[in-house]
DNA sequence: TAGATTGTTAATCGATTAACAATC
DNA sequence: TAGATTGTTAATCGATTAACAATC
């Protein structure tokens, strides 16, 4: 009867953290060796009540009148987000937002290796984009208990999403990262992260229209 | 001296209006008329409360004991969030993320019509996307004013994400959908929404860690 | 009518902000 | 030392959840 109600970090929080990342490698790469809270903060666009909050998230210790060591907050952040060893990852559905993601640059920042990718359309099974194989989606769970990979990009259509989840829940995959319009049910334990665009448009699409109101 | 200081609408509110479009539209291919709020929070995963407090925020009024009409619903979310006109936009930036988005298909739903698309790269300058030319940046300006665009998507390389919003800024845009991993200044009354990959896995990363240790 | 559903008003929960003591 | 910065404890704000009256 352990009560591990463990207060989960907030979410957005966590969502900052790799904004201060990318402030802290151009400061490093300009030979910048100390930075306050302060200052993340100016330049982010934020408070230094807030920044201090999320960087003792990472456990990390500053220094009164000082602030703190860029190499020491970067690898605080970078391990408290598991962006310090490599996570495996396979993609399934290869259509026009999968290949991009395939092809995004950015992920070596975050450590996140995807292996191959996944279709069902024979046109796509066994060509190759930017040297990772497409496998047929029937190999999947094969593949990924060969490579050992307990982290899933889904870029199917909706209407396949949900069946999608489930052979990769099948698979032993521990995480997916959801790029479907779709609410998915998953076993308790597995991790779902939702991006999606649609929401995101709706904020930009509603504003601007009730900004036009005013 | 007019307190206008009309409460926005709540963000998280927003983002779930899209989800609720694409099941009510799912509803009425299959000829559904009518739906209850209890119905739409089981499917999605959700409370009743909650689907009732966000679609009163379009103004809809539904009957007792029966629910809505899909339809009216329907209408309801789309009016509110400005997809029932054509919203016109252009996007900055044809990369991987870029050729993606200028090839989803999924905007016609939400009545997005990317015209063109601008970049800086003599190698793309001048051939089509899907029939969507690709114009030098230089020309964003004229074109946008030309053609009366007031919604531009940004999915440039971060080092050129704070100059490009400025230009676009300059050029009459209303509202930038930035793609960007970084905090755009912008002049007052300039709608930005950031869609951030790097946030979005950060979670699903930091989830997975600190799953594994429990 | 009885029961299901809507929609409002109040309570709770969580994130942000403010205040301030500790410290180099 | 004085001043800047950290980090904690308390107050505020906003979103979610609960309770319940209204209604077809």
């Amino acid at each position: 009867m352990s009560e591990t109600k463990e207060r989960a970090y907030p979410v957005p929080s966590i969502r900052r953290l790799p904004l201060y990342l990318s402030f802290l490698r151009k400061l490093r790469d300009e030979k910048v060796e100390v930075v306050s809270s302060t200052r993340i903060a100016e330049e982010l666009g934020l408070t230094g009540i807030q920044v201090r909050k999320d960087l003792a998230m990472t456990g990390i210790v500053g220094r009164p009148k000082i602030g703190h060591t860029i190499n020491e907050l970067v690898s605080h952040i970078e391990c408290f987000l598991g962006w310090n060893q490599t996570r495996r990852a396979f993609l399934v559905g290869v259509g026009h937002l999968g290949t991009a993601l395939l092809g995004y640059k950015g992920f070596q920042q975050e450590n996140l290796d995807i292996l191959a990718s996944f279709d069902t359309s024979p046109q796509k099974i066994g060509k190759e984009i930017l040297g990772r194989p497409i496998y047929p989606l029937s190999r999947f769970e094969e593949k990924a208990k060969e490579l050992n990979v307990q982290c899933a990009i889904l870029t199917v259509p909706a209407q396949f999403a949900q069946e999608t989840a489930d052979l990769m829940v099948k698979a032993g995959i521990q995480g997916i990262w959801n790029f479907a319009p779709v609410q998915l049910f998953v076993p308790e334990g597995i991790i779902v992260e939702n991006v999606s665009l649609s929401s995101s448009l709706a904020v930009l699409s509603q504003r601007m229209n009730s900004q036009k109101t005013v």
